[in-house]
DNA sequence: TGGAGCTTGTGAAATCATTCACAAACTTAT
DNA sequence: ATAAGTTTGTGAATGATTTCACAAGCTCCA
């Protein structure tokens, strides 16, 4: 299969979030031009990005919302549940540790590290901050998908390399600066700072 | 001027990080094709990125790190600070509220918002929790600049339209589901919820 | 001073992403 | 059964972004 670009899986998200809104209030089907007007997109957006995995709709209908629903989970690998570790038992990765929109969107937290043994051992929602010592002896039996990195700058690159080498193949990146993805593992980087600065860049530059 | 890219805003505040890291180590000169290694890029991007505020380099030499470094910071708009408010004093609203890093690149957080009377009063650092029917009067009174709406989706619109009518021109949207930037307003948004389905999509299908 | 060696700044070319536009295929109503 | 009205799927056109490639300008050293 083609290189899907990165703006494309966004937007297939998008959709895919729209579409579990429009099943809920009971609606059978979507057009392109629907799904478009939600996304701010248009709708020969819609239809290519649809495309490049098959073509799922009805000409003159639109597409069926549950299959439609279906075929999206299943290209964005939804159909299974994640295994999440977090990684830093900071105020981000405890925020993180008890928000439940990512169990709602089929990704489990499992467990939470820290290197400070004074936040060992602490409760969390359900689970306990674990010492981080133990990160690797835990990924061999509990067979995390995906890390997310909430810790400072220091030492975050080495800390990644860990996750590497422990056989995950996913990180999502919370670390403020910069950090290089390991060989052969998928990165997402949400840097709070560039966002903001991305919007002082705005206010500073607009007309 | 003409327009410049989200995806060129995005790298110009990485190279200002790694400018600051440079500085800090005392080297006084770097090269586009240094930059573009920190940066994952090609020194052609660098150079390009750069060329479209003017021409800070020296041939044969590279850029002055302090010159280019005074030359981002303005055009990024960061040689002023700018204030923060926070809607929403949650789990996610609460961790940033007292999160070091934005003062730290220059946004004060100086007022955090709810709507649920029992968090209402509640210290978080330095702040209080302010009950949100009093947005309006102190967003008169207090010139906020940017605000981080971390609050649920349902309201959400509502909500971005308060903040717009108040007078607010930018937004750190960090609300799980669609919400529209209002006229004006510019809007940056961090949904966690992507991210994730981002991975799960890259490990689903990766060769 | 002059030549070797770098590095910038930038048109031109290449690549990548979005939008246009329309035939084909379906639905619905009569 | 037919006609009118929709909406898809997709090549082709356009637009945006990145990369190439190289002249011009600077440093350094002899």
């Amino acid at each position: 299969m083609k290189r899907i670009a990165e703006s494309t899986v966004r937007r297939l998200s998008l959709y895919l979030g729209f579409l579990e809104d429009i099943n809920r209030r009971g609606t059978t089907t979507v057009s392109s031009e629907e799904l478009a007007k939600l996304g701010g997109t248009t709708s020969a957006q819609v239809r290519k990005d649809l495309s490049l995995f098959g073509s799922f709709g009805k000409r003159g209908l639109g597409y069926s919302v549950t299959e439609l629903l279906e075929r999206l989970r299943r290209i964005m690998g939804l159909e299974r549940r994640w295994r999440v570790c977090i990684i830093g038992a900071g105020k981000i990765g405890a925020a993180l540790a008890q928000y439940e929109g990512f169990s709602q969107r089929g990704f489990d937290v499992v467990a939470v590290y820290d290197s400070n043994p004074a936040r060992v051992g602490e409760a969390l929602g359900d689970l306990h901050v674990r010492d981080v010592a133990f990160f690797e002896r835990d990924a061999e039996s509990e067979k995390f998908d995906i890390a997310v990195l909430a810790i400072p700058a220091r030492g975050a690159q080495k800390m990644a390399e860990r996750v590497a080498r422990a056989g995950i193949a996913a990180i999502l990146n919370f670390v403020p600066g910069q950090l290089t993805a390991p060989p052969k593992v998928a990165m997402r980087t949400v840097n709070m700072a560039m966002e903001l600065e991305a919007l002082s860049f705005a206010l500073t530059n607009r007309d």
